[in-house]
DNA sequence: ACTGGTATGAGAATGCGTTATCATGCCGAC
DNA sequence: GTCGGCATGATAACGCATTCTCATACCAGT
């Protein structure tokens, strides 16, 4: 069965406050500010149970590591910062990438990563 | 002083006769055909040399590990079998991608990777 | 061919992200 | 409020890619 913890609460919060992918570590760090004694193996146990119940999903991006973001997003692409390392949103997605595929390979989904410097860094 | 080796010039000759970006791995199991006694030591630092001169160029993709191919092609993207997990080079490249970043954010490159089954795998 | 010195190779060691361990805490049904 | 049992948290352990170690091999200049 399914407890309602303070942690547990607490990192949904965290994502719901949020609107870009988060790693665990970061996550973490955002969770403390509500729970300051929440540890490092809850917020892994918590973002894979989540992630498996689907209410988050699994972003794979270069540069290591999984990060998590709400699964109720639409489709979008990410921005990853060369500075802080931070990923944002990217709504907007090039048209006509289905067409892309060489002879006889089959598309089943695509992600587009932009690189760069956000806002905050330039 | 850079020397003439067997390993390193059977490293080259795989990169030279491949289109796609290798790992580590792949790049061992092509070379010991070449020189069978080749170890991955050797790969990683000659890799990792030829990188650093600029004749390689290193892949990141999502997945884990880099990946490196000749630095010596034109812009490309990438597709990623999900059933062989080799990489195969897409040439072409949707329009319009510097337009898609948010208010703010400079754009200084970007990544496309296709998911799906390769010819082969199909 | 000789020789100095770099490159190699097998395995140990490292770094890092993630998972397991287990005593303790806390949720929730009673 | 009490109590059983799952969740938590500090830390150890793990898996994996990558790098280091060092005795040996083999380029390259003579």
């Amino acid at each position: 069965m399914q407890r309602d913890t303070r942690q547990r609460t607490a990192i949904r919060r965290v994502f719901m406050s949020v609107e870009r992918p988060l790693t665990p570590d970061e996550v973490l760090e955002h969770g403390q500010r509500i729970v300051p004694s929440l540890g490092l193996a809850t917020v892994y146990r918590n973002v894979k149970a989540l992630a498996g119940e689907g209410w988050l999903s699994e972003v794979d991006l270069p540069g290591g590591g999984l990060r998590y973001e709400l699964a109720a997003r639409p489709h979008h692409h990410h921005f990853l910062c060369r500075c802080c390392d931070q990923v944002f949103d990217v709504h907007r997605c090039p048209d006509g990438v289905k067409e892309l595929a060489p002879e006889g390979f089959e598309i089943e989904g695509h992600e587009l990563i932009l690189f760069g410097r956000c806002a905050a860094c330039t």
